[in-house]
DNA sequence: GTGTATGCAAACCGTTTGCATAAGG
DNA sequence: CCTTATGCAAACGGTTTGCATACAC
């Protein structure tokens, strides 16, 4: 666990990568961040401290991704999603609400040793996410109402 | 002039979308494709038979994923891949040459079931890939080669 | 001082939308 | 017929690129 604002200039040197206000700021919202995000929500983050261009935060994130301070997330909506790179775990991810809750490591690595021993496959890495009804939102669809993420 | 193999006609008329020459090819494309495709290869496929415009090709993949014929699958690249909706199952993606291998259904189920049980989230659907390098690859990057996808 | 980071404008790519026309049942 | 499917043009959202300038080291 980090202290509240952790100063981030020894992860991004210990990456090669220039301790800029953006950057720094940039790192420390993820590690407060419980949940994956979007380059919207950096941007607007970003920009509540500083003057930032998306194109900026793009380029931030992409530096951030290449380094694996962050990994980098799909759930299908046409965007990305970014997280820090942390133990690998995965999501389950609500069809109502849009909340993202996170659970730990299941048995995939039995898995990627049963694929690499049949298929000779040398698996890098993996995505998992399941998409569903979060406990929250089932009585709500039960009554007929939809939250609007 | 369409339909030599299998006329699709009955699988649309079953979920009640209209017979088109279009969605016909498309549909019987889909049944002879092995591995998940994306828009483009739809819009070249269906345009080598008839012209077609992509707006078109989008319109009908989006009506086939609505009505459970295809499935909608997301590898991360910025665009949408799809293939028809049979059995669970998932993939093994070369991220150097590109190739896609199926792998079927894992025990999956065990997991969603815990989930739904300790966590109370109730799973609809799930995203599992694999990205790595396939035993065709290997070799070739040993020698510090590249095949171009 | 040198190379990298940023801002700005513009492009790009996959995808969606509006509207008029064509065609399926 | 009446409804739905298609074509065309245009818009859209996320993301990338080119180039000049500003800044970290």
């Amino acid at each position: 666990m980090f202290a509240k604002d952790h100063d981030c200039s020894d992860e991004l040197r210990e990456v090669k990568l220039k301790s800029t206000p953006a950057r720094l700021i940039a790192l420390q919202h993820f590690e407060k961040l419980s949940k994956p995000t979007d380059s919207k929500d950096i941007l607007k983050f970003l920009n509540s401290k500083l003057n930032i261009d998306r194109v900026t935060v793009f380029r931030i994130l992409n530096s951030f991704v290449e380094k694996g301070l962050v990994r980098k997330i799909d759930f299908g909506e046409g965007k990305a999603r970014y997280e820090l790179n942390v133990a690998d775990h995965h999501h389950l991810i609500c069809q109502s609400c849009g909340s993202i809750e996170d659970i730990s490591d299941c048995n995939i690595d039995a898995l990627e040793r049963e694929i690499k021993q049949n298929k000779h496959f040398l698996v890098n890495s993996h995505s998992l996410e399941f998409f569903g009804i979060c406990p929250d939102c089932q009585p709500r669809l039960n009554r007929g109402q939809k939250k609007k993420n």
